[in-house]
DNA sequence: ATTTAGACTGAGCGCTCAGTCGGTTTTTGC
DNA sequence: GCAAAAACCGACTGAGCGCTCAGTCTAAAT
């Protein structure tokens, strides 16, 4: 009956936190109880407790690894990847956050929750992790924009501000997508076509 | 102590459905409590049951009235409206978009929420109620994109699709408005440009 | 004045939940 | 091989929850 070492090599705190990421993304905060998260994991309620102190220190390390997880991947995304422009460079950007949010769809519904913005009113650490995750997703955006103003494919507008307006869409397509409310394969062409029809120079 | 007739000439049940749409927009479903609603309404708890069988239905009664509001007030304002094209028409819709997710903020952070897709999984009422408020919408604009096909201000796109993409710029500029995360009104200017852009023929 | 039906009350019930604690097992360092 | 430390266990607790119910109050009908 006794299960010490979770299968895969991984510790046990480890398996907690994986199980948890995906409670707290399918269910939401309130309704992931410890008791179901104990069966889940084969992990007693109390090693959960030895493990975090509390149910809200334990969704903080959740979104601690959901932030590493998204600004890794864009880095590394971002390192490999070589760009002819900065139009080129902002739908690639769209396209690998889009494929990111398919890849990792349950981290992604973690943020797309209430959750974390709730909780962020209160504790500056949480507010710290949504802060470096869309810090890191704005920032590729708006230096794609300025790229482009330096290049000549992208017309003179405020950075930050397309780079709200670019992210808002790739953002909705994946929620689109993991709420199935439309197949985000159909809307991916029209929505790349007229995000290039917003941004690019008009010849005059 | 008594308090049978609130103020207002408003009768209690309508109260206890007011009352609870800025509890469950705020707090969402499960942080809200009935002790709560019975203490910020004044009655008592039996009497909330007495209108409401049960916690569930009392959000389908708010989701209904919220439903009814969003669709009366687009339908009023296309009535008095009148336009000179379609793009004119899906910019006046946007723009009343935006105001009216100002001007209902808590209506609209109740529909951002995801109470009410999680209860849709479940109820039919609840899918039905949501499924009207998005058809009414995403009508609207779709309608606009077919007239401006017609009348040559926007460009070939499937009509649906277009749709889609406006009313996911549009809701989330609300977004950033109800989370305080941007200005709404110094992003708007950059979104109606970016829109029209997106949307307009070129000419070659 | 009496009846009656609908509106309303609040103590209390059964249950779930996050979190605790005393004790046990496993791992580690020597 | 042993002791100390770390990991783990699960029965338990008390607070809070949605909801019930036996009964009270009020206003209109008779």
């Amino acid at each position: 009956m006794r299960n010490r070492r979770p299968q895969g090599g991984i510790s046990r705190k480890e398996a907690i936190i994986r199980a948890a990421t995906i409670l707290f993304a399918e269910k939401g905060f309130k309704d992931t109880s410890m008791a179901e998260l104990s069966k889940v994991t084969g992990a007693a309620e109390g090693t959960i407790f030895y493990h975090f102190k509390n149910k809200e220190e334990l969704f903080l390390t959740v979104l601690e690894k959901v932030k590493e997880d998204i600004i890794r991947e864009f880095h590394g995304y971002l390192e490999e990847t070589r760009f002819d422009s900065g139009l080129d460079m902002i739908e690639g950007a769209m396209t690998f956050y889009i494929q990111l949010g398919a890849a990792m769809e349950n981290r992604f519904l973690l943020l797309h929750r209430h959750d974390a913005y709730e909780l962020a009113k209160s504790n500056p650490t949480c507010r710290k992790h949504l802060e470096a995750i869309y810090d890191c997703l704005l920032e590729i955006f708006e230096h794609g924009v300025v790229l482009g103003q330096r290049d000549g494919s992208i017309r003179e507008m405020a950075a930050r501000k397309a780079a709200l307006i670019i992210f808002s869409m790739v953002d909705a397509l994946v929620r689109f997508d993991t709420y199935n409310l439309y197949e985000a394969a159909g809307l991916y062409r029209e929505l790349m076509d007229s995000c290039r029809r917003m941004l690019e120079q008009r010849k005059l």
